[in-house]
DNA sequence: TTGTACGCGTTATCAG
DNA sequence: CTGATAACGCGTACAA
């Protein structure tokens, strides 16, 4: 398959060895002009192109990096992936995705199956049983993880502080005034969400507060945000909600104002993650910034720094980076006069 | 670099050949049990993990195919990516991505980079100069192009009908009563942009119309479709408005309320492409649905059947197929009451 | 400067 | 069923 013409084609129509054939074609310097002009003529007449897997054999490296995330599209991967973009293009290096789809097996497979055809690996897995990953690892791949819950495995890591977000979250809420405060919760099987129910629970216990937690479980889902709206219609409705990513946060505050209700008047809703979305909904969704952009950006960083000190998973600290995220209060939550609970 | 744990160490670890191992290993049926055992126990102890670029060198197969977009991330492109990514997995196929960033140089890059560590590729370039790329190809790899104009190049395409679908939107709005329409463009090296350019041009003509064009031009960003609006705001507002994408669709609806004008009595507007964000946009867009996700999706069906035939460039017929873009009607556009124009 | 020959890690062929 | 061994396409010491 691949590219039928190979270097000793091209060397053999230029009259020359291999040897040189390569190295005119790679640019050194220790060739005629001559025989670089004969080559490089051939080269294109031929339509000749380097044959990206054996050169990975032959040099050991092949400018690629692999990045394995739950999901290769939505808002949310999608923003990450344009932070590695912009990271790799600069350091001219490409990029192999992989979706695992939730599945912790999936990974697995992604990340055996980019073994020797990558420089170092960037995954996010932020699956209950994650540690397991470690274990099946090939040996000697400069890893990152991203986004991995406090600690998990003593990988290098970029880690998002997602109870200390949800934390803030509730404790802006009780700032605008709600007194009965809901939250959306991710699936059950996902560390960051977890860690977001925690963050919430915890923070309606601060300050001597003794309101009874509301857990809606949902998925991560728009439709599940506004489902879990829809079932909260036949109760008493909550005057505050806080969904553990934007996308429920979206489809909630749809639900809401579907049922009549005023967002941030009735009930005021503040999502996680901020994705470029939020900004246009009509209320534009309250969240907390996790600088998803920033995450995958930083996470290049750290993994070039790995693969280019030719680190594996040994070396010394495991230079993990935490990131709190920012509350950044939009209208969805911002109350002018005080609430009405 | 890579896994520094190879089939050789597996064998030796094991006390059979590497023969043996490759075989026990890739699940062949010519090996004793013992032997199968011992070889799969040594991997295991070993965290053997087979190299990718050696077995593709070896086998001319790689599992992978590359998709070459201009951007890898955004509502728009992640959406043609989650339609691949499903194709991809039904079949187990890996996706390698790279982005062009509008640039025809850098996805001819791209494509290079690409040749003998995919089996096909699948690749959307809409620049005015698409046609050159074709010349520098690798010979013998199958390839699709996606979203291509129509007949430029005489390669197996996925072509979508963006005049076709620029006319129904000026049809639409006419319909609605606007008798002045705005058309806010794309990039103008875009090859869709252009067809849709023309399908607005031609669509003011039809019915014996004589309406002036009115043509801004924006770069398909939100902000484009915003900074237009602002622009318009000093003379006549026209009453409909089509824009060559969602995005700017999007900005563009921002911007005339935020001028105190509503949408749809004041301003009709109509998007193209039917992304994902258009349904939370209040009010929600009206718009092209091209079916996004099943350009990816059939693109990739196309591909895997180019390869699976051992096909590349030549073959019979090119098999491309056209997409007539769906108009999908929401409150943008939607009139209950007659034109105040 | 140029060419020869070996190695990268696997698969596949062909004797045994 | 098993084990040498020749590809696969390319980079690169090494020798000329």
């Amino acid at each position: 398959m691949a590219a039928g013409v190979t270097l000793n084609d091209v060397a053999k129509a230029a009259g020359v060895s291999i040897a040189s054939a390569s190295r005119a074609i790679n640019g050194l310097d220790n060739v005629t002009e001559e025989i670089r002009d004969r080559v490089l003529a051939a080269a294109g007449r031929l339509k000749y192109v380097p044959h990206g897997a054996a050169r990975a054999l032959a040099m050991s490296r092949t400018n690629t990096i692999g990045v394995i995330l739950p999901d290769i599209y939505g808002e949310f991967f999608s923003e990450i992936i344009r932070g590695i973009d912009v990271g790799a293009r600069a350091r001219g290096l490409h990029i192999l995705v992989s979706g695992s789809h939730g599945d912790l097996n999936e990974a697995v497979t992604a990340v055996r199956s980019m073994a020797g055809r990558v420089d170092g690996l960037l995954v996010m897995a932020p699956y209950a049983n994650a540690g397991d990953l470690a274990g099946k690892l090939p040996v000697n791949l400069p890893l990152v993880m991203m986004g991995g819950s406090a600690g998990q495995a003593d990988l290098p890591s970029l880690i998002i502080d997602n109870y200390g977000g949800a934390l803030d979250a509730v404790r802006h809420l009780r700032e605008q005034g709600c007194r009965r405060i809901a939250h959306i919760s991710g699936p059950e099987n996902n560390l960051e969400a977890q860690d977001r129910l925690r963050g919430y629970l915890d923070g309606l216990k601060e300050n001597g507060g003794t309101q009874e937690p509301i857990v809606l479980s949902g998925d991560f889902t728009d439709n599940a945000g506004y489902a879990a709206v829809r079932g909260l219609l036949r109760g008493t409705m909550p005057d505050g909600l806080f969904a553990a990513n934007d996308m429920m946060a979206l489809g909630a505050s749809l639900g809401l104002r579907e049922a009549g209700l005023s967002v941030p008047e009735d009930v005021a809703v503040v999502g996680f993650d901020d994705i470029p979305v939020t900004r246009y909904a009509s209320p534009p969704i309250s969240t907390l910034r996790a600088g998803v952009f920033d995450i995958g950006q930083r996470s290049l960083e750290l993994l070039s720094v790995l693969i280019e000190r030719g680190d594996a998973e040994g070396g010394p600290p495991p230079a993990s980076q935490t990131v709190r995220p920012e509350l950044v209060v939009r209208a969805s939550s911002r109350r002018l006069s005080p609430s009405n609970a």
